[in-house]
DNA sequence: CGTCTATTTGAATGTACTCAAAAGCGGTGG
DNA sequence: CCACCGCTTTTGAGTACATTCAAATAGACG
């Protein structure tokens, strides 16, 4: 089992000895995730939190339009889990998916306690996990509140480099808040006839 | 000085004996504002947590086309303050002003380590505090995901009762995303000539 | 190869914005 | 108390942004 990405992952936010790196892995298992395969569906617990070794999934909900909006993108990297029903141990508002197939570690809501039992330092690692999942939130508010479509488009390549060619459009379109149909004509304008231009 | 709003506050949260509550009560300072005053300027550093005893708040940024948006409203029993920017002490992305003239008690950032040392138990109610910040976080972006400008306004009008009375309409367009010529014209057709409709 | 889903294209429609002008409203000073 | 000033709200016309619906095309998978 490589644990090396997880563990710089950790040790960008707190130091860690050899020892305490060994504590953390004993308390995360490795799991693989096929294609659309669900996480968490949405009204479950969420008894998990999902670290992604390789992959990407998607944490999203359905309103009552029957429009599924994604909150946000999950690749390499990244942490992935409904933060109010793993804290509280309510039932989830949201719903996690594997767009592609994925290989995740995962931390699991008793680990979680007693992690933090052993190695208090990783109260630190949780409240900063916390914070920055506050002002991601935060970040998306104020983008959607100003921009247009296409603007969200922009930002959306730029928080996920490459994600558009890797994953299906309309994943994309229930990210921005958008009809697959109208990013269709989106990224038809971003593309300038570059190839005839040469010519 | 009456007490007795923030401290029901806080006792929804956690349970405090009469001593603690006058070790929470000698924390805290009373602080009025005038309408317009500005109780935190973006780029500052918020010392302060701010709960609202009477009047209104609003927290909001200026976008780079110039456009003010708000990101909450604060009335009466409500907290206000900059959360990324009181916990980190580094420059806000908010600013924080008074749309009516307000009465609020200030919790100070110093206090508030020292409040925490002296009555732990406190750091649930912070804990809670943060997450309830998360959760009303991620009830807008579900919304401005979805709704439209009237659904919106219905939102806001559930979350916010009779506030559109005591307000300018510009800063509720503000808060919607939308402009206030727009908001007219929404209030316009939500209102059925009830009156006329009796003749 | 056939089936199913995703994407593209086009036309018609709806939603929200800009700009400009007029009307309303609150405060201030004479 | 009234007149005036500045700011907010309303109204209307024209425009831009984004959606719906439907049909055609392209891709993915067994």
């Amino acid at each position: 089992m490589n644990f090396e990405s997880i563990v710089s992952n950790v040790r960008n936010i707190i130091d860690l000895n050899d020892e305490e790196v060994h504590g953390f892995t004993s308390f995360i298992e490795a799991k693989k995730f096929n294609r659309k395969e669900f996480i968490l569906m949405a009204n479950a617990i969420c008894h998990y939190q999902t670290y992604v070794v390789k992959g990407c999934m998607k944490i999203s909900y359905v309103d009552l339009d029957g429009n599924e909006n994604v909150v946000k993108f999950a690749v390499e990297d990244w942490w992935v889990y409904d933060l109010q029903s793993f804290i509280t141990q309510t039932p989830a508002r949201y719903s996690i998916q594997a767009i592609e197939a994925s290989e995740t570690f995962q931390l699991s809501k008793i680990n979680y306690e007693l992690l933090h039992q052993k190695i208090p330092k990783f109260e630190k690692f949780s409240r900063i996990m916390f914070q920055n999942s506050y002002i991601q939130l935060q970040n998306r508010i104020t983008q959607n509140l100003s921009a247009t479509a296409e603007e969200k488009y922009q930002h959306f390549q730029e928080k996920y480099p490459g994600l558009e060619l890797r994953i299906p459009q309309k994943e994309i379109a229930a990210y921005l808040g958008i009809t697959p149909v109208f990013l269709s004509i989106i990224r038809k304008k971003r593309t300038p006839g570059s190839f005839i231009k040469l010519l």
